[in-house]
DNA sequence: CATGAATGAGAGTTCATTCAT
DNA sequence: GATGAATGAACTCTCATTCAT
């Protein structure tokens, strides 16, 4: 409510006065960054309240208190991942991009958000595990639409306006594409890992993140078998 | 289904009746089954010793016996999953196409693959998950590495011999594209729903497998840019 | 419902304000109601704190800071059961009638307080459940004790100078008897009527309650074969 | 742990084997013994699963595996108790006495049974308090109905065709009577010691039993004022 | 060999009670 | 004085695992 300590602590000196020991809104978030860890790390069943709560630096009572059930934090933690790769998105700009840079910029972006937001995949696999039990009941918040769809269609609508792009992708269909591309190797890289002699390390990551751009904008691209 | 070797040859020449000496590799299996079963439909840790037992028609103290302990029957289903698919890969013949309907041919047999043995994916998932600490340690087994990547090789070397592919792409890479490509769709079907407003049924996947190929193919195909 | 003493007067002079400062009394009161309700409902462990609070319209440290805690709060309500019955008592005008029609006018009394109030029975269930160790350590206060053994004496008196009452019946006796006869049949209409196939719905009661009015007359009433 | 103490302890020296260290029907009945002790003494609420266990000397997982869960383990212990006063009933042999003789044998009985076995009494109350969800789940097993109304009944024909009875009072109203009479001075021997000044002792009690037989005959015995 | 019976350890959840504003 | 925020302790229930027959 008045203050943020972390926040805080990078303002140490500042006058401001006392941290308040109790404030909710605080403690819900700290239970919350501390469910999506957890949750992702453990999965569903392997997470423990016990570890979100000692994690969160609070007590199982307040965490109950704050988000009711288990279920109800995981699902809390779902939507969290969600919302924060929705904000990630809405600072890329790819109006400043040609339409071919433009796709290689969101193959990018994709990538190292799953890359570096590692919780994100890890939601998701759990979520799809489950059978999306809990994704649909809170499927109809807005947040979690993407807006990306739109952003890809305009950049598919400038590729076919400047001649470049085949007419007949969908853009669904392309969103789907690159994050599969992206989402498999970072998802599956202890199983790859096991199974292939590679080493799966950033630096193939990187080298591979071109070659999906690649690899997509050759399909957009109108090329001479299609005329 | 699979045959027994050599059931009864041991007890042959043995008086005794028709007692069925077999139960033991019988209940093996069907344990396997019935682990694969349970694990992926809920997960390592979603997973009842219980559940299992009941599945496979035996009691618990049989399956400890055969197994160890929960881990280390999680350890075979996870195998069992990928000796599933290493077999099924055997069946697979790709000399008998040229490189492009090869490749074709590959797409489709893993998107199906995925599809009708689910629990495929869903082991895969839960290991990923897991961090891949169980395939580690059961990384060395033959069965587990594809010869995937050979065929693949030819293939590609085939289509550079006849002048359509291009000839700096890496199978490993190409059989990583296509797998993240057939994954994606399906592994993550419950959440796509969830966001997406499309209908990924059957008749979509079909229609998305089709494109698969067709993306993959542009990819490796040599043309006018690639001189 | 009961008056507040002195209401405001403390103040009556003082400037600041028409700030209702009489709200300690209140609240006290509305807690006690509300723990009166919460105890007879669920019992001295089924209770809830919480709910107590709720229910009165205040916060938990309210609660505690005027009743201690949940034993005391306890204690409390039962003593304001027996409190509210001593009051009704009170009313009672047995002198107005004959000896006879005095004791029907008791169990009539009884039988309807038991009925109206059923938090009564509650409580004393309840207490007695849990080997009266509460009602012993307030056993002291005078408001307990009923001054009907009193009335029940001189109305027998009044019937033996009548010549129409066994002279050795004991006025405790004659109460047990009469509380005996009102209490079960509401105490534990549930399990009756779960046993036997009759309706206990009110029409019954009253017709009970005539025949434990005639059962205890005759019990009392000088006969042929009191001689 | 090894032996058991009371009953291996009669049996002690007579041929029959090693005792069963597991024996599920035991286990049973130990259980279902403790947990009559502690939901009598607790109530629902108050009664611990933890305490049940430890008194039938079984682990808790046992307990479950044999009950359910808490309610279902009450639901048993309460069926127990009706059982137990049933099974009690049977011994009742009224048509030995003649009809007033057979009363006082039946107030004696029911005044015994309450105060033998006080859980049954702790039970009802314990039931009723809770609304009697409970018996009304449990109240269709033919064990539970009380074959003392048929008893009664020709007891008070027998009574009848004697001259000696009203033929007017309903035999459902005498046993709730006599229950009444039995049930409350033991049932609420506590608050009755709080505010009374009576010792409420065994002979208190054996005293107030004849005053209860004595009452009862009165009200059905056809007197003078009855033609 | 095969199993019904049994349990230690720990999970999620609740509740009376208190702190800090 | 009044309260939202917070918690220690305990409770019900579950689960992988093993014993004794």
């Amino acid at each position: 409510m008045s203050r943020e300590p972390d926040a805080g602590s990078v303002m140490a000196g500042t006058l401001g006065g006392p941290r308040p020991k109790r404030n909710a809104e605080r403690s819900k978030r700290a239970i919350l960054d501390a469910a999506l860890k957890e949750f992702s790390e453990f999965g569903h069943d392997g997470a423990r309240i016990d570890s979100i709560a000692r994690r969160a630096g609070v007590s199982k009572p307040l965490l109950y208190a704050h988000f009711g059930d288990k279920s109800a934090l995981y699902a809390a933690a779902l939507r969290a991942a969600y919302v924060q790769i929705r904000q990630a998105e809405q600072e890329l700009n790819l109006q400043a991009f040609g339409p071919e840079e433009s796709i290689r910029e969101l193959v990018r972006f994709t990538l190292n958000h799953f890359r570096e937001k590692p919780w994100f995949i890890s939601m998701l696999n759990t979520e799809n595990l489950r059978g999306g039990t809990t994704i649909r009941q809170i499927s109809d918040a807005a947040e979690i639409q993407s807006p990306l769809i739109e952003l890809l269609r305009s950049t598919l609508a400038a590729g076919i306006a400047d001649g470049m792009f085949r007419d007949d992708v969908d853009p669904v269909d392309i969103y789907i594409t690159i994050a599969s591309l992206c989402y498999f190797p970072i998802s599956n890289r202890h199983t790859l890992r096991a199974v292939f002699d590679i080493p799966l390390d950033d630096a193939w990551i990187d080298r591979h993140a071109v070659e999906i751009g690649e690899l997509v904008i050759r399909y957009v691209r109108k090329d001479a078998s299609d005329d």
